[in-house]
DNA sequence: CCAAACTGATACTATCTTGATATCAATTAA
DNA sequence: TTAATTGATATCAAGATAGTATCAGTTTGG
């Protein structure tokens, strides 16, 4: 059972590595090298992201990518959605009218419980979180309360690897 | 993100249809029949259980499967385990001595958080507890409590569809 | 004893999903 | 004007899931 896809792993990643030079483009290029991730593979999850406005692009020499809200808005959750689509059991769930198996629906109806119970937990992490979940091991202190802003010196350190 | 393959889907129901006949040996052909699975595919996740002590099996005429153990005591969180493997973020996690990639762990530490919660939700929901919601939608009753014993009423409605 | 109803074991195929690559046109800054 | 970039697709490879087929061994009833 695998809980992250690599888009959905790529997709967080890359949020991350923008959410931490907020305010400048950053290429598809630089990404890739730098979070190891295939180039074009990751060129589509960003064009993904982009029909789901959580980031900006700019074509041309110096373009790049950019996030397009507060890092506190975008959601695991709805990464989660994006490629991996909602979750859901087995099949019966949709069309078929009422499950002809008594059994399965039973079964359903204890999966769509855990469901609700996992995007509950999915939705309160957000790329601003981790952000601050990053910087705060980056330099060995205590995380960051929400809603906290983090220290010039923990900002600069920079993200990754 | 699908939550139950067919193979969890199909062990779950054929476990249901042997728990609500405990104590007699019923035959693959007829779990496949009543509970339209496709037969070849389905006796080998009944082996598969068998290898895992969750069943027993009688050859010859008149064979067929059984519950090895308390139906309150097979949880769901361990057919998924079974069929599907141990729930796992993306990668890292095995082998890669410490993650080389800072954002992925903190990501990886979140994610593990949550697995926890959802494998103590599977870990709640056992046969014996499906087969009581299974009963007590039967007839329009409410819920029997874990450890209250159904009516007989209930009990000989049978279980599926 | 034998035939039919079964499971044990395994090999194979098909289908679907995920992961990755390649190509070409359009845009933009230096 | 050219090199660095994104937009948009098309294609391919690999892996996981789903399903089929086959044959040998066991058991029971006639």
């Amino acid at each position: 059972m695998k809980v992250l896809t690599k888009k959905t792993d790529y997709a967080i990643r890359a949020l991350l590595m923008l959410g931490a030079k907020q305010g400048s483009y950053i290429s598809a290029k630089s990404i890739a090298v730098e979070q190891d991730m295939p180039y074009q593979f990751l060129r589509g999850v960003l064009q993904e992201m982009i029909r789901h406005d959580l980031i900006i692009s700019k074509e041309g020499v110096q373009g790049g990518f950019m996030l397009a809200k507060d890092p506190d808005e975008i959601r695991v959750r709805q990464l989660i959605e994006i490629f991996q689509g909602t979750v859901q059991v087995s099949e019966c769930m949709f069309r078929k009218q009422i499950c002809a198996n008594r059994s399965r629906c039973v079964l359903r109806h204890e999966i769509m419980r855990i469901e609700e119970v996992v995007n509950n937990e999915f939705e309160k992490v957000t790329i601003g979180k981790l952000l601050r979940m990053l910087s705060a091991e980056g330099n060995m202190r205590p995380a960051l309360k929400d809603g906290e802003a983090p220290d010039p010196q923990t900002r600069q350190t920079g993200i990754m690897n």
